[in-house]
DNA sequence: CCGAGTCAGTTGCGTTTAGCAACTGACTGC
DNA sequence: GCAGTCAGTTGCTAAACGCAACTGACTCGG
């Protein structure tokens, strides 16, 4: 997928161009659910088996995925997220909360909750400092040590 | 833009269809970041005037964004986040962060950081019962309240 | 008051990407 | 040996994007 317009420097460019396309999380969403072969991936999501082709070979070309043979005769693998694209997993959950939040009318379609406990979970910014949560108005952005250039003046 | 495979029934699906198109998250990071006139915008991005006339428009209409006049004569408008746009804030953050992780080989080229304090900020999924940050392999998702119908078994 | 400049678009056109449907191929199971 | 499943590939059309040129409402400098 389409070389994003790639903001070289930000890293939310950098995270779209990998997995910002219109398919790409939603295959994500479900490897995360524990759905894992091309056929049931194909008929959950909707989505032609060219593309979905298409973008499992790229999620595996950039490590978010692997390709796990579960069958010989004929050959089949699954596809199974690496350490790479179980860290997607704060995206997806910022994601999910926030349609929640939007437009599940009568509650949200899915909970997600601790393993152990069954307690549904929070996800929140924080300031280690402070000890407290961070509104997104309180939210200055800074540059970093990656920073290549040109630091502009404009900050939140 | 383009109605997205709205899998009805899921919030990451809907938020998706709402935001998840090549330039509308870039174009709200511009906006958090305090980008937010038209001309700014698109110099900023790269993006052609007809698709931010689009993005920007849809954004209007989702009530993501609204706008703002700031001169007459011409009638000049800006583009600001309302407070839908501005719960999109913990999902930039967790996109971003996961760019910082594993694009930024020389650290984050963006710090965000608590205004009053200037200290970094952490982002987490917490379990409120256990009273500890919750990794994604112990995270389970459940049918919540929302859900209509046809409750499948896959499970994460 | 005329021409250059700015900002915010709109229009038109060619290229890319996506979506759909049909086809292949390696099997299993009856 | 024929139907069925799974995982693709190929080909064609439709939708989205990207670029460049044009419009329009002004301001400002001379």
């Amino acid at each position: 997928m389409p070389d994003q317009p790639v903001d070289e420097g930000c890293s939310i460019a950098a995270t779209l161009a990998a997995v910002g396309d219109r398919w790409t999380l939603l295959i994500l969403r479900d490897l995360f659910r524990g759905v894992r072969r091309f056929e049931q991936l194909r008929s959950d999501l909707g989505i032609s088996r060219n593309l979905l082709t298409d973008r499992l070979q790229r999620l595996v070309e950039l490590e978010i995925v692997h390709r796990v043979p579960y069958q010989d005769r004929p050959i089949r693998h699954e596809y199974r997220l690496t350490a790479k694209g179980a860290d997607l997993s704060p995206a997806l959950v910022a994601l999910m909360r926030w349609g929640d939040l939007w437009y599940a009318v009568d509650g949200p379609p899915t909970l997600l909750v601790h393993d152990t406990c069954g307690t549904p979970l929070d996800q929140a910014v924080s300031c280690p400092a402070c000890h407290e949560p961070v509104g997104a108005q309180h939210i200055r952005s800074r540059p970093g040590p990656g920073r290549m250039t040109e630091t502009t003046g404009a900050d939140r």
